[in-house]
DNA sequence: ATCATAGTCGTCTGCCTGACGATAAACATC
DNA sequence: GATGTTTATCGTCAGGCAGACGACTATGAT
């Protein structure tokens, strides 16, 4: 490494992105705000902020996360929390011509939340809303007015599908969709969670086999429910085991 | 994301780190370089350096690679090339208090390169060398003398712990272990990267049958080898094919 | 000639998965 | 209250793949 002449090293904005994830109706969806001013005003964008002087990425990661939706970010070693979600680092985003004003490095962030009421708006953003990832990504750019659509602002578009791409690959060899499910949840709703990401139908008698087969995948309350009609189902909390071995196997395209 | 004042954004340094892995005698040794100032002068680290104002991260770590090495990065997608390198971004580390100079982001990168000839010492660097990973992360941290050992400077033990991290897991699923071979190469040299980097013994016939048997993998060359002793092995390119599926399984514990 | 080394091809067994039949327990509707 | 609908759960069966390991081949070393 070079001596350091602190007077000389190149000066970058560090700022933090956050991609969260939630499984809404169905479908997959992340988290967006309105862009107020330039540039890209009016455009929909991944919430986000600037990395403070003293605070580490993943204190400005769990910070911003916290002022966009009211979640607690929790240590993934750690227990389950009310109102937690998982947090971890995606990627990185440093291209010189990614913000036109000024070197931005971005370190974007995955949040995987369970649904959640409306999100609230953060102190800078006028709206933030949940929109399905496809009308993100869609290079179509299309939706109704004022629901969030293509493109993205700088190069969020390509940030949220790293993300989502990683949520998807990240469900089958380890048990992290349970993060997108309530502390309680049956075998069923897990199973449309795997649904809504990959955009498959999974056999229910496999996949039932599958989870409550995996040692230490998901751990009995004791409790059912109804919610979702039909014969009362067993509910069941996250359980130790954090990785899957066997992998659940995402089907062929 | 906040109105920006150019004046008012808290100004960090951003460097890139190399984990520069390779194969030599059996084992899994990366590239280290001896500190010649300041804080941690004689203490061992990783290669890097700082980004330059206009110069994208991908970039700066390639850079940065073939003035230690001599390597050159090529896209993964890509053709193989002479000399060439795989080249990814590994994780971004900012703590602050990392660095007890200033506060310096680093954007990790990950190099798998087949075995070289001895490294050249980058410009700044007094002296380069390949060490087992395991030397470099020993908490013991003994070693023999002038022998690159723990612990790294600054965060870098860290660092190169998720490094071999993700070389261990990414072989798994990927043909990303080719890269550690040169462009030609037999199915038992193939089998003794995987050995090196995992620490375990595999069946040969096993993994013949599966590394043959998986579309894409491996091309025939129709040429043949002696160099390792015995019967002579035919000789393979590595194959269009980049996942894995079904995985190659790395044995239980 | 014999041995040591490394490569290659087969066989067998057990586990896991995908496909799918059958039963169970709730609610809605007639 | 009988029937249909929905969801959950258990079982069966065949195919694929991996681990264990036997057998044979082709080279160099002694």
């Amino acid at each position: 490494m070079s001596p350091y002449d602190p007077s000389a090293f190149p000066p970058f904005a560090v700022t933090v992105d956050l991609v969260v994830l939630t499984v809404r109706r169905h479908a997959l969806c992340a988290l967006a705000v309105r862009r107020g001013e330039q540039p890209f005003q009016g455009r929909w964008a991944l919430p986000g902020g600037f990395v403070r002087p003293d605070e580490d990425l993943s204190s400005a990661a769990a910070r911003e996360l916290s002022e966009e939706t009211g979640l607690c970010a929790h240590d993934p070693a750690g227990p389950a929390q009310a109102n937690g979600a998982h947090l971890e680092q995606l990627a990185t985003y440093g291209d010189p011509e990614r913000d036109p004003r000024m070197r931005v490095v971005s370190v974007a962030h995955l949040a995987l939340a369970p649904d959640l009421p409306a999100p609230r708006a953060g102190g800078d953003a006028h709206s933030a809303r949940w929109a399905p990832v496809e009308s993100l990504l869609d290079k179509g750019g299309y939706g109704r007015e004022g629901e969030p659509s293509a493109p993205l602002a700088f190069d969020h578009g390509q940030i949220l599908a790293d993300g989502v791409e990683r949520a998807r690959s990240k469900i089958e060899y380890s048990s992290l969709a349970t993060a997108f499910c309530p502390p309680e949840f049956t075998v069923g709703e897990l199973r449309r969670v795997y649904e809504a990401v990959w955009g498959v139908v999974l056999d229910p008698r496999n996949f039932h086999r599958k989870v409550t087969g995996t040692p230490g995948f998901l751990v009995p309350t004791g409790g059912t429910t109804t919610r979702q009609g039909g014969r009362p189902a067993q509910l069941f909390r996250a359980g130790g085991a954090t990785l899957l071995n066997p992998p659940m196997l995402r089907p062929e395209v």
